[in-house]
RNA sequence: CGCGGAGUGGAGCAGGUGGUAGCUCGUCGGGCUCAUAACCCGAAGGUCGUAGGUUCAAGUCCUAUCUCCGCAA
């Protein structure tokens, strides 16, 4: 099948590189701008253009596909039409595709997202999912439509979600996962044998992007929920706290059954303990400002943070 | 040229007013103990990111360079 693929971060990836393995010829690869990224801000492209680089398919960078958004968005669309591709396929490409793009190839314009439709539609699915408490997620395809993540399902993949697992680890397993599915159902729509199965609004939740305030840890919340935040945060863009008036990075940590009736927030032992909705949860995987990611362990050996110690100023 | 921090024995940090390189932990040996992740004694282990420069003398000052990290995007 002749295929345009429109994507833009890790997690696009595999969805490509599946797609270029089984023999899809994919003519054209969308991608966001390179965006001005990290320190110094240099110029960074995003790893989907990297991939399609390295297996020398063209890539296309309109800033948008909307004739009303910008203005390389028409010539966009001429290239699309003159490639005429039998199906577009679109994993975190990060833009609203105009109705004209979703009308044009055969089989329509086919997404992947990371949750099990029609709960969690939007930008931040796997985050919110861990955030949330929940135990099961998956992947979802489905055919495009003009709403965020409403159109018809095709194929789901179901994963559990693990007491421990954190976003960035859920994210490469739904990942890997949705490589696996776009290329079946592909396989199913163009054999004409893929179920069509309309979502519905019942049941359905938003998991909006994520801001800086949401990262910031209120250890006044129950400990669940505080634990489920660091997770679901976890590696980017991480959870954080304030220590000694500098931010505090946590990437991991553990629930115990200790009870205490410190104020929260507050070290109750003198190995990273906090007390926290009336339990200690410990820290175990930090990083303070100025230095790298190490394990409370590692920390500890060179900071003294003892018992009374107040987290989050 | 967005702002800022850091690179020192296995780990994490101190030392930055230039003059024998230090702390906590770990490691190894020994001791004590019914016993221990506890305690006591001892030991090993570092060309102080790299390259130049200033100096009688540089981890410490100057210049260049590499790497890493926080903010911000």
């Amino acid at each position: 099948m002749k295929i345009v693929f429109m994507g833009t971060p890790d997690f696009a990836v595999p969805c490509l590189e599946a797609l270029i393995k089984v023999g899809h010829e994919v003519a054209a690869v969308f991608t966001q701008p390179d965006k001005p990224k990290n320190r110094g801000h240099k110029m960074t492209p995003p790893p989907v253009k990297e991939c399609a680089a390295a297996h020398n398919i063209p890539v296309y960078q309109p800033l948008s596909l909307r004739v009303n958004k910008s203005e390389d968005a028409e010539a966009a669309f001429d290239t699309l039409k003159s490639i005429a591709p039998d199906c577009i396929v679109v994993v975190a490409y990060g833009q609203i595709l105009p109705k004209y793009v979703l009308d044009l190839p055969k089989y329509g314009c086919i997404n992947v997202h990371a949750s099990l439709l029609p709960r969690y539609r939007g930008a931040a699915p796997i985050q919110h999912c861990i955030i949330n408490g929940e135990k099961e997620t998956g992947v979802t395809t489905m055919y495009m439509a003009e709403g965020l993540d409403t159109g018809d399902m095709i194929l789901v993949g179901k994963v559990a979600i693990d007491e421990k697992m954190t976003a960035s680890e859920l994210h490469d397993k739904l990942s890997e996962m949705g490589a696996g599915l776009i290329v079946e159902t592909l396989d199913e729509v163009e054999k004409g044998i893929a179920p069509r199965t309309p979502q519905t609004d019942e049941n359905t939740c938003y998991a909006s992007m994520l801001t800086k305030e949401m990262c910031r840890i209120d250890f006044s919340q129950p400990i669940d929920k505080v634990y489920d935040l660091i997770r679901g945060m976890s590696a980017s863009p991480c959870a954080f706290t304030f220590l000694d008036g500098k931010r505090f990075k946590v990437y991991f940590a553990e629930k115990t059954d200790i009870k205490t009736d410190i104020p929260a927030g507050t070290a109750a032992d003198d190995r990273l303990g906090v007390s926290c909705g009336g339990y200690v949860l410990r820290l175990t995987d930090v990083q303070a400002e100025g230095s790298k990611r190490m394990s409370a362990d590692d920390y500890l050996r060179g900071k003294k943070v003892p018992k009374g110690t107040v987290f989050g100023e």
